[in-house]
DNA sequence: CTGTTATTCAATTGATCTATTGAATATTAG
DNA sequence: CTAATATTCAATAGATCAATTGAATAACAG
C-alpha cells in the first residue's frame, strides 16, 4: 500500500512528541515552563536536576516542539512553545487521573485530605472578584508572580505568609493558588490560613490553566 | 521539602501515559482502536505486526490505562478506555502538527497536493446534511462501519468506489471521510471521485473524532 | 479426548535512554 | 586580555525498550 509509509511517518513524528512527555523530570520542567520563561540554571535549581542533566533535557523539549528558546546575553531563556502545549499536559493530566489507579490513590491520601472544602472553579473566582467578595493571593515566588499572575492577586509566597496576617481580611473568603492542580503550595497556604481561623479555599487547577482559559492576566 | 516525594510520584505516573506515546506502533493502535473494538489478531492484521508484539503493546497500553479488555470466548477485545484518551490524541497531534517542520513537510507534500480543496469540518456538513444537500459516504471497510458510523452516510469501501458509481449523484455534493486526519482513505476516495468528474470533498477528520463530539451517530 | 485457534508468557538480542563527568564554547565584567 | 558565569557538547556505564522466537494457556469444534 502507498500510503503506509507516509502514514507511518507521520506516527513517527507524533512518537517523537509522546517519547518526551515520558519522563518525569521532562514533565515537571514543562510545569515550570507553564509558569512562564525560565532560565536554564533556574530550572535546574528549581527541579533538583544537576545543569547538564537539566540543559539535556531542555534541549529534548525544544527538539520535539514543545519549547523555544530565546537567548539574552549570557542566558537561554526557555519557553513553552504554545498554548496547544498547554492543553497536551491538562490532557494527559487528565487520562492519568482518569484510568490510573495509582494516580488516585496519591491524589486521595495526599492531597484531598489536605482540602475538605471543594475547591473553587476559575468562572466562578472571577464572578466574586468582580463582586469583591473575595480576596485572591498568589502563593508562588515572587519571580513568578513577577512573569504573570491572575489579575488583582497579591503575591504572599508560601514562607512569607505568617508576616502578612494582618494584610488578610478576617471575614472576607481568601483564595489561594499557585502553579497548577498539583502544585502544593496552595494546598499549605489554604491549610495553614484556617489554621488561623481565617476562611481559606483553593482555587481550582493553577496561574497557568488560568491565563490558558483567557481570563485576565496582570504582568 | 515536604511535597516534592508526592509530586515526584505524579509524574511518574503521568510519564508512564507519555511512554506508551512514545512508540509509533502503538499510536497506530491507538488510531484503530478509536474506530472501535477489535480483537488482537484483527489489530495485528491491521498494523502489519507480529500477533505476539501486538499483545503486548496492547498490554502496555492496557497498563496505562489507554484501553480496556473485554473477553469474549477465545477472542480479547481491546477498546479504547475513554473518550478523554480521544482528546489525548488529537491534542499529541496538534503539538506535532503546531511545532514539528517534518510532520508540516510530510502532511504537505504527501496529503495537502492531493486535495486542493478545503476539507468541510463537522458542523457545517451535519447542517448541509440535515438540508440534504450532501450525500455522505463513509469508505472504511465494512467491519469498520458497521461498529458505527456517521448518521445518514453511505458505506462506499475505497477498493469498490468504481462499483457503485451509479448510485452517487452528479450534481450533488459527495463528502467523503474515514478514520482520522491522516487516514489516506477518504483523499483517494475524493481523488478518484474528481477524477470521474464528480464533486467531491473530504470531510475534516474522521469518525472518531465526529463520535466524540457527540454528533449523530449510527450503528 | 484431540486438534485448532486466539492470546499470553518468558527469554534473548540489539537498540535506545538517563545521568554523570569533564571539557568546550560563548558572553560579560574587570 | 583574563577570569567568571551560563550553557552546551561528548563520552561513558547502567538501565530500559522493542522485536523475535518458541512454549504455555485457554476456549472451542469435532
Amino acid at each position: 500500500m502507498s500510503s503506509s509509509p507516509v502514514k507511518h511517518q507521520l506516527f513517527v513524528q507524533f512518537a517523537r512528541v509522546g517519547k518526551t512527555l515520558s519522563n518525569p523530570h521532562r514533565l515537571a520542567l514543562l510545569e515550570f515552563l507553564a509558569q512562564g520563561e525560565r532560565s536554564v540554571d533556574a530550572l535546574a535549581r528549581l527541579s533538583g536536576l544537576s545543569i547538564a542533566n537539566t540543559s539535556q533535557h531542555l534541549q529534548q523539549l525544544r527538539q520535539a516542539g514543545l519549547a523555544t528558546t530565546r537567548k539574552s546575553g549570557q542566558f537561554v531563556h526557555y519557553q513553552l512553545a504554545g498554548d496547544e502545549v498547554v492543553v497536551l499536559l491538562e490532557a494527559l493530566r487528565r487520562v492519568a487521573e482518569q484510568h490510573l489507579a495509582e494516580v488516585e490513590r496519591l491524589v486521595k491520601t495526599h492531597l484531598a485530605s489536605k482540602d475538605h472544602l471543594e475547591p473553587i472553579p476559575a468562572d466562578e473566582l472571577l464572578k466574586r472578584m468582580k463582586q469583591k467578595r473575595v480576596t485572591v493571593i498568589d502563593v508562588r515566588p515572587p519571580e513568578e508572580y513577577a512573569a504573570g499572575h491572575v489579575a488583582g492577586a497579591l503575591n504572599i509566597p508560601l514562607e512569607e505568609l505568617e508576616k502578612h496576617w494582618k494584610e488578610l481580611p478576617t471575614s472576607r473568603e481568601i483564595v489561594a493558588y499557585c502553579r497548577g492542580p498539583y502544585c502544593l503550595l496552595a494546598y499549605e497556604a489554604v491549610a495553614k490560613l484556617r489554621h488561623r481561623g481565617l476562611k481559606a479555599r483553593r482555587m481550582e487547577k493553577g496561574f497557568p490553566e488560568w491565563r490558558q482559559a483567557g481570563l485576565p492576566v496582570e504582568m
